[in-house]
DNA sequence: CAATATACTGTATATAATTACAGTAAGTGT
DNA sequence: ACACTTACTGTAATTATATACAGTATATTG
């Protein structure tokens, strides 16, 4: 959610959504009338002045003049981002490895997917995971040992298969023979399975 | 293309397009004046009979007293398909292989991508293509030495990589140490290059 | 405590938009 | 030849829609 998207109230969260059902399902936007009908309100002018309040914010942008002239904005919130090089020190999804985003709507997987990582080097090949793969992870998804995860050690962020999993052992191996597992003892070295992998794009062959 | 869909006329398709574009662009349907404007119609009504017409066509459905109420048809046009497995003999997009489809505005690819393969087998493991994996596959997109292709030989489907392509001779190779290559004399075997995997998506990891 | 935001009702109006009706003209099919 | 389709112009009515203005009531904030 980037600074000057201040946050809806619930009413407003709520009437946004119901202007993307109504998108979802008719593919327009609705009319005043339409969401006062939905909503219950007496008045179309009740969600002429939740549009408005809506606008303000920021989520969407009215057109002047045009029935059912509502846009949604290209907030973060329906755009997943590509995350490239990610730099040492910072978080995953820091603006500057961001390379681009994709709209939410374009997801072609079942499962949500928070963001997607270019993949660097060739420690997964043998699970057909090849540089500049992207993969997409999943924040919310609980891993399990056999995973494929996103983890970060001491700053530096690595996808590797979760093979064991302990208070004072972690165990991540690289799908290729050229590398050795790695081990790591979470209460001495800083840890964090930052997703887990749950899609894999490429877009090239 | 379905039976009952009739073919548009020039203007027709013209006009369909107007509107796919409209939409892209704002997010909604044009009205009749949009249309009219556009195309440097005089009246409105040339506009809403051209409408008709599509409709009648089955290719948009108009929702009448709503401004704007254009709904697009879900016509194969709009919806790339998912080849499960083929069918020897037939064409590879029969209706039968199609396992599932993808709306065309999901594409998360730059090239145009005519149907998704899903992989069998692990003829391909050696260049990170697993069985399950989608494979995009473009038919018009021309196929060069070194390319993953999907081969039609002999009534059967096969993805390989193209490594040799003569009047007499060609070879296809199955990245996998435990296949040899396929030889193949289009003289004499009936051999069809139906496309070339321009991007691979593995919906689960 | 005044200003501002939220969350509405109620009325009204200008304009946006659909849509009917009446034509013209050229081309297609049977 | 006659019906039917395509491709428009032109006018106009009806309905759909945005949107302004005037209120009421409660909550939040500096």
């Amino acid at each position: 959610m980037s600074q000057r998207m201040k946050n809806l109230t619930k009413r407003q969260e709520e009437i946004l959504n119901l202007i993307k059902t109504h998108i979802s399902d008719f593919g327009f936007p609705p009319t005043r009338a339409d969401i006062a009908k939905t909503l219950g309100f007496k008045s179309p002018n009740a969600a002429e002045q939740h549009l408005r309040a809506i606008e303000k914010k920021g989520f969407i942008k009215i057109l002047s003049g045009a029935s059912r002239g509502i846009v949604l904005s290209e907030s973060e919130n329906n755009e997943i981002p590509v995350i490239g090089l990610v730099a040492a020190g910072g978080p995953i999804l820091a603006q500057e490895n961001i390379e681009k985003t994709i709209p939410k709507s374009r997801n072609l997987f079942s499962d949500d997917i928070d963001y997607y990582l270019r993949v660097k080097g060739d420690s997964m090949v043998d699970v057909g995971i090849y540089e500049e793969d992207l993969i997409g992870v999943s924040k919310s998804k609980d891993f399990k040992v056999g995973n494929v995860v996103v983890a970060r050690i001491n700053d530096e962020v690595t996808v590797k298969t979760l093979i064991e999993m302990s208070q004072t052992k972690v165990v991540l191996r690289p799908e290729n023979q050229n590398y050795k597992d790695i081990i790591v003892n979470p209460e001495t070295d800083e840890l964090a399975i930052e997703g887990s992998c749950v899609a894999l794009v490429r877009e090239s062959i």
